[in-house]
DNA sequence: AGCATGCGTTCCATTCAGCGAGACGATGGC
DNA sequence: GCCATCGTCTCGCTGAATGGAACGCATGCT
């Protein structure tokens, strides 16, 4: 009897491994063996033995309460090339952005068909945006998502519309073809602006982060109340900090950055 | 015939994952897999298959040229908790330290008998200096080590001195008995000095940030050349962010921090 | 106090996932 | 052409990983 075989990576491993970390919620700091094991379905014993191994390592870390995600994850996680070099280039750009506007500034870059943000400054009194470092959100309802898909190759755009453009507020675009005028413009604009697509009452401006090859690398943005922020107003800020950052990435070492096109 | 077993814990699956991601060094953009096999001692088709299980992941990313860290490895760090909070509640105060001082400001943490830095706001024309967001550094012969050992358990400080004081510089305080009067200078003054004791011609000036026990949490430092900072002259700049974030911390969540002392 | 529940941990027989030598085709430099 | 090196795949073997069961210990409820 074969029994029930998830297809899933999870069985192996790693997979089990990766379980045990993706439990962790943006809001969990700490979780004890036996929620892990809820949480992810793995036996009690193996939680037991797979954290103790990852503890060894400093990828998890064994509190007298639990376990949290250790200090080596957050190491290697810096390493990482795309947001590496991006993160401390960017970070003068992001600061002059700030004490121009005395917005929130969002750097982000694609991963599949979703955006991963690399920094964010949060304004003092501005809102509480979902997003958060090192957090995704979809491509297609984020003002740094259209301004990455607006100078990506066609077929990110074409995988983000296959993967489903699920309504989230009253505005957000549904229809690909709208989106994909949407795309087009923002293209010609160079600017993407987002009004209450992905969380209502917030707007954002967004400028893409050229690479020498003319592919996005990154986009910068600005969030605001959608009461307070005048997007057009501070399209002009975010594009200079933007073009800024391309120029002074174009002067580096040219890191040639493909990306394999097919994760979903 | 038994054959040789490293006793270190690399001849598990975890053990063989994580000698592949330490094999990357701070300027390995990205390896080959016939690389990697030769840095870890992996055989071939297990680097082969060990990379393509944790790119299903995002772990890791494969190139046209050969496999980097993924950007889920940085999104997992970023949501380890020591740095996590720390960081967002930080950032605004290390920019006003930045614009006061215009120097090179660190946020870091201990992790063992190392610093950990969380952060790095690098000055414009400052040093270039060895230590990079999410690095390592010993804490023994560093500003933000010195501050953070001085207002922790007295056994992290016996754990560092048990570690080794290895001669870096002329100035490296390499006598265990005089670091811990260091140490308690430190404690007294509640600013640490580093004068080239870590590199020749750089210097700085740290205080810790403490919770609510009275233990640091983290610690903020300027850097700069030998030649041209006045470690004194700014040491009350980094004391009134570390104050501020202190207070900050303070009114936050109430996150107990203890840290098992074991780890070496 | 007595009992119940849930926790982290250890044991150990079973087995299947992981292993790696070897072979293969593709690529690129000489 | 040749040789070196690369990434990939196969496949029989085996020992690392597995997880049910049991344990000791908190904590909390009756």
């Amino acid at each position: 009897m074969r029994s029930i075989q998830r297809d899933d990576g999870a069985n192996s491993v790693i997979g089990r491994a990766m379980s045990l970390l993706t439990a962790f919620g943006p809001h969990d700091a700490e979780l004890s063996l036996a929620e892990l094991g809820r949480r992810t379905g793995v036996p009690k014993p193996t939680v037991h033995r797979l954290v103790v191994e990852l503890d060894r390592w400093g990828i998890v870390e064994r509190t007298p309460r639990g376990v949290r995600l250790g200090m080596r994850l957050f190491e290697l996680g810096q390493l990482a090339p795309r947001q590496r070099g991006l993160r401390e280039a960017a970070l003068p750009f992001l600061n002059d952005l700030y004490q121009a506007t005395r917005e929130t500034v969002h750097l982000a870059v694609l991963d599949g068909v979703e955006v991963v943000y690399v920094e964010k400054l949060t304004a003092r009194g501005g809102p509480v945006v979902p997003s958060l470092a090192g957090g995704r959100m979809p491509a297609y309802c984020t003002g740094v998502g259209k301004a990455l898909l607006a100078f990506s190759p066609p077929e990110v755009l074409r995988a983000v519309v296959a993967a489903g453009l699920p309504r989230r507020t009253r505005h957000t675009i549904v229809m690909p073809g709208l989106l994909e005028r949407e795309i087009d413009a923002v293209r010609q604009r160079g600017v993407a602006f987002e009004h209450e697509e992905s969380t209502p009452g917030i707007v954002c401006a967004a400028c893409p982060v050229l690479g020498q090859d003319g592919r996005a690398v990154a986009a910068i943005s600005i969030t605001g109340w959608a009461t307070a922020l005048d997007t057009t107003r501070v399209s002009a800020a975010v594009r200079t900090a933007a073009l800024g950052l391309s120029r002074q990435l174009g002067t580096g070492v040219p890191r040639a950055d493909h990306r394999h096109p097919g994760r979903v």
